[in-house]
DNA sequence: GATGAATGAGGGTTCATTCAT
DNA sequence: TATGAATGAACCCTCATTCAT
């Protein structure tokens, strides 16, 4: 029954963060949402800190999970870039706390899991980094790319994408942007150089 | 000395909010910091959220002053862009709460302020519009581009740049994603289209 | 357990708020004399001012209940009525709490639970209405009285021989004006009719 | 110019103190309302507590005043209770801070002053015990009156009737409770003696 | 005299954590 | 193992009083 007990407890402490914040998630309502008492809270983890980093990383292993499903390899790398970004920012917007991960909100809030936290970061970047390499494989990327240095950028890039201020209707502007934001990416904001017309 | 005291406070509080972020932050500890008595905080801020919004007022306004001082708006939009983005990034290194801002942060802590919150926003983006509709009437920029979308994606992106989670030297790292970044949005990532070639 | 602590509690509570007020009690004082953490005091009552509530609610019955114990309902209701008012003010001496009920201090000082003080108020009048209809019942009261109002007035007047100002011997001063005020409530200020003799 | 600063600074004290009560009123209020630094209210006052006092001071005076005004000594002595009575009542409507005196809030709050209280509510008995000498003489009230009990009592009494927590139209209430009030007190709750009857 | 900026003790309340059961 | 009553440090805020001007 304890595998049980802590499954519930994270999923629950999972929303109250996500809901309220690290500070304003409070223990007592995590153990009554997950109905068990708040010192089970205390044996499924060392301390509210504890728990905020177990809930931080059962989100991340699933995000990637989540997004590295349906990626088919043998598609030109563009493409597969297009669909990773679109299918990481369709399942982030159900991961508040990957985004608070990636974002360093964590890293302010909790300055001593500085080191746990980038861990968890490099693991969402894996994803990025292959296709970016399989990209200048198949010379569909420029070779001369620094692909550590932009696989950090885009994961960045495509987070930013889910800033969690812009407002409107959320759906339409977020995939906007994410179309704006792709073509930039692979286009850059360079006019064609008309030099080469005729 | 009612100006003097109150710039001290609001200096001090915007040391605090963004060493520990605005509830570990205590009122105590400002007004201790700042060499005043804690009701004396109270003479210059309604609430502790009031004081949150003046400092950030303070630090926008300031960083955005920072950002426009040295622009020739004489040069060629991508070459301004490119300046741009090195101040304000570089700026931004000292602005902490500018950061928390434009990530929406704040508005997740605060969120009876979000109208605030977004006003402040809308002005850190002047620059980037103002340029973006200088390249595009240069020739330089792409004319299909939305300038809105593209401003606040830009605004975003290099903003994520300044993410408080990358580390190594901060120093050399955020100017090598500087560089790297501003490639990426000016050329994108395609390669050069050899296809073309005979 | 739990019911002694929070008895504790509510009878240091009542001591406090007696002695010093509602504002001037402290719930830090209350909770150390009751020898509990100032935590557990916000366990037994929702707030400051709830406390207060329930402390009036069980001061209230605890002195209904000592006035009604010893009362034979077959005697005359002018000798009930002189017994009822004596057990009643010499209980009230130890339950200034209801006093500052019935007074309307409560109600100044708190207005919010203005209904929830009228109800206390009104359970303080059930025996003296009885008595009252008891009396008209059996010839010895007056059949015009407008028994709600004369009740209401008791209550204020016998309730005024406690006002917590009079000084001397308490003791004696108390009995003295209950017996001088009975008497004249019984047989009013009037000289008794000389003109009716020959 | 002193007189009528502190004159004015007493009147704001008295309408705060009468609508907050001693707690709530605020000094910087006060001063704000009477048009003055606050430190002036230290110049016209000790302290909170002093101010206090001399507000109650002035109260007591003025309603005295007005209670002495109409009276006829050369009526009946019950009649002359009545209007007295009547007068009081209807400017006790007015002076808040009166009753309070009166009640002996004012002597829980601040027991130290209590000597310079007791002063003044004696003042307030000197009509009633004049009347009261009065209709003994005249032969319209009882002979074996202890008539310094019996003013207190009247005091406290008529007192009573405005009690503030009493509800419903409140000039009507406190009229019907005068009317009813006098009446028990002029002619008792006996019935008239038909036991006499033949 | 008159001012009001400045003070800081003290207030009520919250909540992460502990521990006896 | 699981509980939740109990804790108390720490929080934000108020306001009577002081004192340099």
């Amino acid at each position: 029954m304890e595998g049980k007990k802590k499954e519930c407890i994270l999923v629950e402490a999972a929303k109250a963060f996500a809901r309220f914040g690290f500070k304003k998630a409070s223990v007592d309502e995590i153990a009554k949402q997950a109905g068990v008492g708040k010192g089970t809270v205390y044996l499924a983890a060392d301390s509210k800190e504890d728990l905020y980093y177990q809930v931080l990383h059962r989100e991340m292993r699933a995000w990637i999970a989540e997004c590295s499903q349906t990626l088919d390899h043998r598609k030109p790398a563009d493409r597969l870039l297009g669909e990773l970004l679109a299918i990481a920012m369709s399942h982030l917007d159900q991961r508040p706390l990957v985004c608070e991960l990636l974002y360093g909100s964590s890293e302010k809030l909790l300055p001593e899991w500085r080191d746990r936290f980038a861990e968890l970061r490099a693991l969402g970047r894996a994803n990025l980094l292959e296709i970016l390499r399989l990209g200048v494989r198949q010379g569909i990327f420029r070779k001369d790319l620094e692909i550590d240095t932009v696989a950090a950028l885009l994961q960045d890039f495509h987070l930013s994408a889910y800033l969690p201020h812009h407002e409107g209707d959320p759906q339409r502007d977020v995939v906007e942007r994410a179309r704006v934001g792709l073509d930039l990416v692979l286009n850059g904001l360079r006019a064609k150089t008309p030099a080469f017309a005729p």
